[in-house]
DNA sequence: AACGATAATGATTTTTATTATCATTAATCT
DNA sequence: AGATTAATGATAATAAAAATCATTATCGTT
């Protein structure tokens, strides 16, 4: 994700906070902040653990909190997998895709394909479902676990 | 799902159990045959309610244990939505699905669809992915909570 | 059928992630 | 600047699932 897409995502994230009459902080900005220089897929630990890197008097709830505040904005959705904590994955500036994970090693690599999408909408269509959102995870062996 | 699975399941399940140099309880069998009677999407507690009704000495460490069991061996599956407890649902007899989740009304309806999942095989050997199994879950508003 | 080894049970505690509480702080409006 | 009230941070509460452990029950062996 680049650098406009950081700043369009920030601007969208603070629209929605202004809407829902709420306010703009130091900590919203630092979390916010940290959610990019981290890895695509983290956890609420994780990221609290960044944060407090520039800000050590952050609370664990403050992060909880605004991760919640993204997921409900749309900017951000959680990743559940097994029994692992909750992953938090921004969706700005990246297209929808869906995930491969390996049951070895965990990795997650994103997907997509075209075709799965349009006959999702048609399997839901066909079902009387008016279709909003999906989620298709394939698990297997990725390439690495592969070879070994 | 008919009588003829039930036994296939709990031969199934057995077998499982002695394959692992595990033991046949009462608890056990109590325990499978009230997930037959349940509905097919069951919670722990829900089961454990279900089985005390003929089992009043059965304690709920039991019953997740075995549901846990029933999962190891693969006749049984986690089904996690959202933010509610988890669910069990058998896998025996019933061939793979994938599920409409009502967003409304939280109803699930099993479906399938032969070329998405053929698709799913071709985009998981294309990166190279060794697919052993997946979950598709299309999120929406079902033909019930539609009309309203 | 009784014995012994040990798996399973059931009551309870622990763990772990997330949410709720609440006094204090700080952002925003007038 | 002052008032209002949302946000924070420390902590407690929740809740589901897993772990613990003394007791019970299963099952192969005798």
């Amino acid at each position: 994700m680049n650098n406009k897409d950081k700043m369009r995502f920030k601007e969208t994230f603070v629209r929605y906070i202004e809407e829902k009459g709420m306010r703009h902080t130091k900590q919203r900005e630092a979390i916010v902040d940290a959610f990019f220089s981290a890895g695509r897929h983290i956890t609420a630990e994780e990221l609290f653990n960044a944060v407090k890197g520039k800000n050590p008097e952050i609370g664990y709830a403050t992060v909880q909190r605004n991760l919640n505040l993204l997921c409900e904005s749309g900017l951000t959705e959680e990743i559940k997998i097994g029994k692992q904590k909750t992953r938090y994955e921004q969706k700005y500036g990246s297209r929808h895709h869906d995930h491969l994970i390996c049951i070895k090693c965990g990795r997650l690599i994103e997907v997509n394909d075209e075709k799965i999408e349009k006959l999702q909408d048609k399997l839901a269509k066909a079902n009387n479902f008016i279709p909003i959102k999906h989620k298709l995870e394939i698990y297997g062996i990725c390439s690495a676990c592969g070879k070994s």
